[in-house]
DNA sequence: TTGGCAACCTGTAACGTTTCAGTATACTGA
DNA sequence: TCAGTATACTGAAACGTTACAGGTTGCCAA
């Protein structure tokens, strides 16, 4: 009278998640044939494929990912490599979002791969292409000779990076052309009658420092203004440190009567510094900056900003890293975000 | 002379990544053997264990993730459930920065499932549930009564919230105390002389949207303030209907001469407001506002602010999920943090 | 009639792991 | 001496999937 259950023969039983047998028994097939009339295979009948797919739909059968990759390798994964050490990366988040966005009609799965500051940031490309642990991967703060980027590379593990390398290698990426950005915004304030710039840098090593600093200089020597030195600053800083240089700068005579900044968050320290100096915004001193949520207009209303959106960014990445799993050319996932004009306040 | 290399006997190539049949070819011993000694079964010689856990050390062998997932059904993965359409939630990467501190030494994953408003937020848990796709789930915006957490409960499945419910159920929590947060607010305001007080209420419908207005109300009998009531807004409404709205507030006879806040998002809107309409922060009205990183007192001086640390959140709520998962009592995993003081400016 | 072939379908093995049900050996106590 | 038992190990099976190497029809041409 013990009639245990057993895996056997409780295949009709609904209770269990249903799997290829379960399929195979209802319909009567193998469950070679029920394998391959999901994925659409040509050896199998149409009425079989059909018959199959409904009975699939119906009870709600869902390929077992681990059965899968265990068979296949494929992890059905893409993996974002992010440092955490970077404090105020508030557009984590859109980026985030903007590759779920992309991800969410496909049986991808996002998994976050953290490092810190302590670890060499190829740590967790190692990690994930040694445990084969995601199909695609998307890495971020890029450098001009990343290797990262190389060794991903030859590995062959498909992946997108969140701004260009230069290193003669073809692989997907999303940029901010930070170039246009920070020429157009030293244009701006030329415009304006301003000739003495700073410009706030992106991290140094990184592509877009290079990018940045390059699109400023080339616009100064352009309109015929000249940098103001401002080489102990850049966006990764603290708050603190920003604003304290920032009004030690501001209190020479020799200051900036405007200012190129590659971040939102760092042109608060920016203001800060410079009302700390005993000026204002809008009479002393201009500031055109990077920001990629509508806040700084709310902060000062001086403020000359030009939008970032990382959700696109995000979304660009994503499709790119899946575009190379599916076999696309990489040198045709390559994209480049151009900067809105330079927006003042509109009340 | 077609010399081809089998699976079946490459197992000391080193190419290949190893396995416990790598490991088992190497020492001579069975795989079971093996798979025991590295997880330090009784049953095992403590000189085998030793030389097991040596080799496979040297040679970096790591459990294949989909074997173990198959096999145990133990998928080493948690995840975090997300609505990506409340914008300015710039926190998000604080709570997953969190999260990954935690699971850093473990075997665990992160991923970030995702919803929009547009879905049921029942149903992102329910894919994860019935796809088995995660041993633990995080999910936040907790309601009193949430379907999520009743539903994970029937299904026996670890989980913690970012918030509390209050079904008379018992499990894991996070929460921020928003009741001492609003009443904390509320008694500072009054202490500056203010006595007609509005609150910038969190979403309606969440758990804490109860605490918050319970704070408020109640310390505002306790110090013998009036509420200017101000219902149409909420902190997940846009920056603009916010902004339109306080300014609607101020430009009547009966504003009120003072503000709680329960994001940093929206209290730039409320400051807008207020000087929309003429008035002075700091002089006509005063704003105590949660902030979850130090930028509010770089965009006015005379806010108030409370700091509520969302990284410590995503830590906690990762520690309680693993504990859940380990065995611990639901009970004994839930954590209240306590509000800090009301902090003015210092420059 | 027969051989060939296309169309459809199937069983077996394998991916790497853990669990079950052992086996072999050495030691114990009577 | 011998049963009993503790210790240390092992092979086979199973998780769910896909690839490989077939198998069985039925039809057509010679």
């Amino acid at each position: 009278m013990d009639r245990r259950v057993t895996k056997k023969d409780d295949d009709a039983s609904g209770k269990e998640r249903p799997t290829l047998k379960t399929l195979a028994f209802m319909t009567g097939l193998g469950v070679t044939t029920v394998s391959r009339a999901l994925k659409d295979a040509p050896e199998i009948g149409a009425e079989t494929r059909r018959r199959v797919q409904l009975v699939a739909k119906q009870i709600g059968y869902r390929p077992n990912r681990a059965g899968v990759r265990l068979r296949t390798g494929k992890t059905n994964v893409i993996s974002l490599v992010l440092n955490t050490e970077h404090e105020l990366m508030s557009f984590v988040s859109d980026i985030i979002y903007g590759v779920t966005e992309v991800i969410a009609d496909t049986p991808y799965h996002l998994i976050v791969t953290p490092y810190s500051r302590s670890q060499d940031p190829l740590d967790p490309v190692r990690y994930l292409v040694e445990t084969g642990s995601a199909d695609g991967v998307i890495i971020s703060r890029t450098q001009p000779n990343d290797p990262r980027a190389r060794y991903m590379l030859e590995r062959g593990i498909p992946f997108a990076t969140h701004g260009r390398t230069d290193m003669g290698l073809v692989h997907p990426y999303h940029d901010f052309d930070n170039y246009t950005f920070a020429g157009e915004a030293v244009r701006y304030l030329a415009g304006m009658g301003h000739n003495r710039l700073a410009l706030v840098t992106p991290p140094v090593g990184l592509t877009y420092y290079g990018h940045t600093v390059n699109g400023f200089a080339d616009a100064l020597s352009e309109v015929g203004a000249s940098e103001v030195p401002f080489n102990t600053v850049s966006i990764d800083q603290s708050i603190e440190q920003i604003r304290m240089r920032t009004a030690q700068l501001m209190r020479r005579k020799d200051r900036p009567d405007g200012f190129v900044s590659s971040a939102a968050a760092a042109t608060l320290a920016i203001v800060a510094g410079i009302e700390d100096a005993g000026l204002k915004l809008g009479r002393d001193v201009d500031v055109v900056s990077k920001q990629s949520s509508e806040l700084l207009h709310l902060f000062r209303r001086e403020l000359l900003v030009v939008n970032e959106n990382f959700r696109l960014a995000g979304s660009e990445l994503a499709r790119a890293v899946l575009g190379w799993i599916g076999g696309a050319d990489p040198g045709s996932l390559q994209s480049l975000s151009t900067p809105s004009e330079v927006l003042p306040y509109r009340g």
